[in-house]
DNA sequence: TATGAATGAGATTTCATTCAT
DNA sequence: GATGAATGAAATCTCATTCAT
């Protein structure tokens, strides 16, 4: 991961604000989350996303070191925007199903906007440790999340011993991996077509009742 | 997938009742799951197992097509036996929570045991069309189980107007995907112990929790 | 090369004339012949071979050293066969066209009948240099022939000056290809059918022409 | 078969009139041509080709897909060229033998000129149906361009009756194998030299004497 | 004699990555 | 900065051939 900083150097030059290489980068990041949400990770070579860029390959490694960097980069994108937006629900006080409902369609929008990087980090975890490393922190944001939640209901009196380590990682491995299913893979079936807010539905009901249940 | 079958010529002849060839086959079998199990499906090279089996690479492909095609022996293996065992807690009458955490621990332990075929088949379906092709369509058995499940909850008045299909696709995504991070990659952190009876006790709790409730 | 003569030790027994190892080595020589004809000596795999033969490749061996050794007595086979016909017609005082129609004639319907071993000799002498040789002797025989032919028509007075060994070549050359691509290939265009007597016509007209005409 | 044509954009850019990459591949293809001629088509290993072009096998795979497709480049090379140059005599009105003579000359020139591709689709014909298809698709434009040829004879009262089909596919064969017999396996025997001239000659009044006779 | 089983030795092909321009 | 071109390093797969039974 060695993106450069150019921001410096513009400055003393009075270009444009963001750079030439700032702008090459992005292109093949941009570049480079089309073709992981279309061809997948795994399958994608450096040629095909230079190509998505319509710049050489040979370029490419101005910016990046490798596709494992470029879809690094694409992940902390993701991260420092989804850190601020997933937030925001629960200091609104709504009722408990509107909460949900809102955290999982956050979520589900962003996995769609994302789909390459999201995707392609999942797939990514499987191959390279790194990775794995990665997305495990990434996750246990999520988790920690997911787990204040149940203690909040807990202490309400909703789910008495519910674990909620264990429970947040079901719930999480739910999540990720529908929309994984549904976003990525197109579905159940060959022919699936995704009636999204069924599918958000389903989701809150099964999260929803869940949690909120009492002895 | 042509495995050979002796058995018949074998038993004609009087020659031992596993032919030689047939536990060449199973060594391989049984090689290629210790080794996805260790390494991956991904990174499994046809040289590793044929190492793990104590054979040379060439041997492999008397028995066995390509890497897909020794796990889909694999994956035919555990469908033929899972499909035989998963059925059987419902026709027992029991309590719906038992019911419900006798499926769970069973699809629990088959993962833990199968661990090669079945994490193999999941990073397989990600590179491979006809192995997504393959996997959805177990995939739909265990579907269709959950979506009659969830219907003969709501006969007896639970859960009314949750929605079968996706709720069954969001069980069955969070069934395997839990099992996939805590059976295979090893959990949540990177020094996850997991502790079985809590983990399945989770699992339970979300999944009859989101079924048996009334309006 | 290293067929097995088993008269001697069959004598000694009292076996029938022709024992079992002799009888498996002709069934090979067939099986080869077979297989040289529908799939060409190139594509021919050992295996092919012995499935032809109903016997194992294993087997092969203790008959032959190899593809080229079978197909080397399969030559030898022929080429005792043919050296005794070939030499007919000039023995019977016929009219000189009519004297090429019955060697061409024989040649001809020696190619079709011989179609493995001809198609493969001239198959192997592609990739095989001992192959080159042996096909060589073969063709040398046939030049000879060809040649004195010519040389007695010049004795009548016709062709003078013609060159002989050239021309025995070339002659050569045509009915050798003629036949394979009609007999082997299937003729010019993928869906030729082959009329025997007008190619056969065609041949004798030309070699005739050549050879029969006066200043 | 995928040649680069960077001839449009080099023009734009002023970039020398050859660019580095129609080099390279030429390179190749000349490389083949002569690893063809000297081992065979069927004995030609890319390596072996890389290693005649000083350059990596990776690198071949840059410019051509298989040995196939470089042999298929050859071919296209040498038939846009001969059909140019093959339809020159008779534009001449020269007498008959001569204009056969001509014809001959330029064909045999062509095979010596471009052995690698000729012998080599020869060879490759073999093996590769495709090729055999591609080989039928010349050598038909041969036989149209003889059978025509006798047509015209024929018109002038010369070889009534002469099947010309079958005598144009018997006289191509003979060219055919004739040059490569003595072009590419190096004559008759071990130790033959060839005689340009009395070869010529043999073939040209092989060929001239079948055609030009009256009853 | 016959064969099931095992393997060594190769050839093809792909791709990330480097480098000279 | 950008790129055309070149390549090292792998992995897959095939098949003739051997050998123990």
């Amino acid at each position: 991961m060695r993106e450069r900083d150019n921001s410096a150097r513009s400055a003393e030059r009075g270009s444009p604000p963001v750079a030439k290489g700032a702008r090459t980068a992005a292109k093949f990041r941009h570049a480079a989350q089309q073709v992981f949400a279309r061809q997948g990770y795994l399958h994608a070579r450096i040629e095909d996303i230079a190509k998505e860029a319509e710049l050489s390959s040979a370029s490419f490694y101005n910016y990046y070191d490798s596709k494992a960097d470029v879809l690094a980069a694409l992940a902390r994108e993701f991260h420092e925007d989804a850190s601020r937006d997933i937030a925001i629900p629960y200091q609104e006080g709504l009722p408990h199903e509107e909460a949900v409902r809102q955290a999982i369609t956050i979520f589900w929008t962003t996995y769609r906007d994302r789909l390459g990087a999201l995707s392609g980090v999942f797939q990514a975890s499987m191959i390279d440790e790194d990775f794995l490393h990665q997305w495990r922190l990434v996750r246990a944001e999520a988790l920690r999340f997911i787990s204040s939640g149940i203690a909040a209901a807990q202490r309400e009196g909703y789910c008495p011993g519910l674990d909620r380590a264990y429970a947040a990682s079901a719930l999480s491995s739910m999540l990720e991996h529908f929309c994984y299913v549904w976003l990525y893979q197109g579905g159940d079936a060959e022919d699936s077509v995704c009636d999204e807010k069924r599918a958000i539905d389903a989701l809150v009901n099964v999260w929803y009742r869940s949690i909120y249940w009492r002895a």
